[in-house]
DNA sequence: ACACGCTCCTGAACGC
DNA sequence: TGCGTTCAGGAGCGTG
């Protein structure tokens, strides 16, 4: 599923084909995703210019040449699919190919969904900061904002196991279950531990373990966007190699480690460990 | 303010 | 080309 580095690298993606382009015919395909549409989606955005487009926590952020902001939501199935100079007629809609995005230079930007947890909104600059989607939201964990200070307060002041808070946007945005659990493993902490009783050490660890796995993954992200473009177009997903999520059952990656990884449910999400190596 | 459960949805995995 | 059941999961929202 699209987590951080995924919607990073499909900004990446698109930035090149949408950035300074105009939205020349948008088509939607059903009234709602995960939430209706806004009112007026396809004539808000049909004709407006596409300033720039970057990403928030797990947000495709669009700022348009009128104030407007779009917003996109991958979800958990969510994908952009590039189709360079499309032709008449366009490629044919899938049924769960539910808005395309045919710019001027006649690229087409498909959004396809099989799940429907993404979703569109719209905003205006302004208004954007107190948006119900970003509001209360944290610091960005590969920006400035987020250091280990921030992490250790956040931490701090949670009566929740480390896993669960990490996971809280409000703590640090865009960190979800895959890359949570990822950072837990590569910092030696156990994912019950509860977030509060982290030393200043661990705290220091699991910092730059997030960052680290993060930059790991989009740097992955950005080598395979080349070779994904070139054969399909299809953004949004990549092959990692993680080293605990989903791997139950499995040895531990660790050389020196005899463990072995489990599955363990916390607050309704499966957190993948090893027992031996993870305090 | 915080913690937790419910909810949306459907493809994939699984059991028989 | 077997079919019914279970599960995963981001994050807003309601509840305690």
């Amino acid at each position: 599923m699209p987590e951080l580095p995924e919607v990073e690298t499909v900004c990446r993606g698109l930035a090149p084909v949408m950035e300074g382009r105009m939205l020349q015919q948008v088509v939607q395909r059903r009234p709602n995703l995960r939430t209706p549409f806004p009112a007026g989606f396809v004539e808000k955005l049909t004709g407006r210019r596409i300033d720039q487009l970057t990403r928030r926590a797990k947000y495709i952020v669009g700022y348009l040449d009128d104030g407007q902001v779009l917003l996109i939501h991958l979800g958990m199935s969510g994908r952009m699919t590039v189709f360079e100079n499309v032709g008449i007629p366009a490629p044919v809609a899938g049924k769960h190919d539910h808005v395309d995005f045919v710019m001027d230079s006649g690229a087409l930007v498909r959004f396809t969904d099989p799940r429907r947890f993404g979703l569109m909104e719209l905003t205006r600059v302004e208004e954007m900061a107190g948006h119900r989607m970003l509001a209360g939201i944290g610091p960005e964990p590969m920006g400035n904002s987020f250091n280990t200070d921030i992490l250790a307060v956040g931490l701090a002041r949670r009566n929740s196991p480390v896993k669960t808070a990490l996971l809280d946007q409000k703590l640090v945005a865009g960190l979800g279950n895959i890359y949570v659990c990822e950072a837990l493993f590569r910092s030696g902490i156990a994912p019950e531990r509860l977030a509060s009783s982290l030393n200043a050490d661990e705290i220091t660890l699991l910092f730059r373990e997030i960052r680290l796995v993060l930059e790991d993954a989009i740097a992955a992200g950005g080598s395979s966007l080349k070779d994904h473009r070139q054969a399909n177009g299809e953004l949004g997903y990549f092959q990692h190699n993680f080293r605990v999520y989903g791997r139950e059952n499995e040895s531990c990656v660790r050389e020196d480690c005899v463990g072995t990884v489990r599955r363990l449910v916390q607050a309704g999400r499966s957190s993948f460990y090893c027992p031996v190596c993870q305090k």
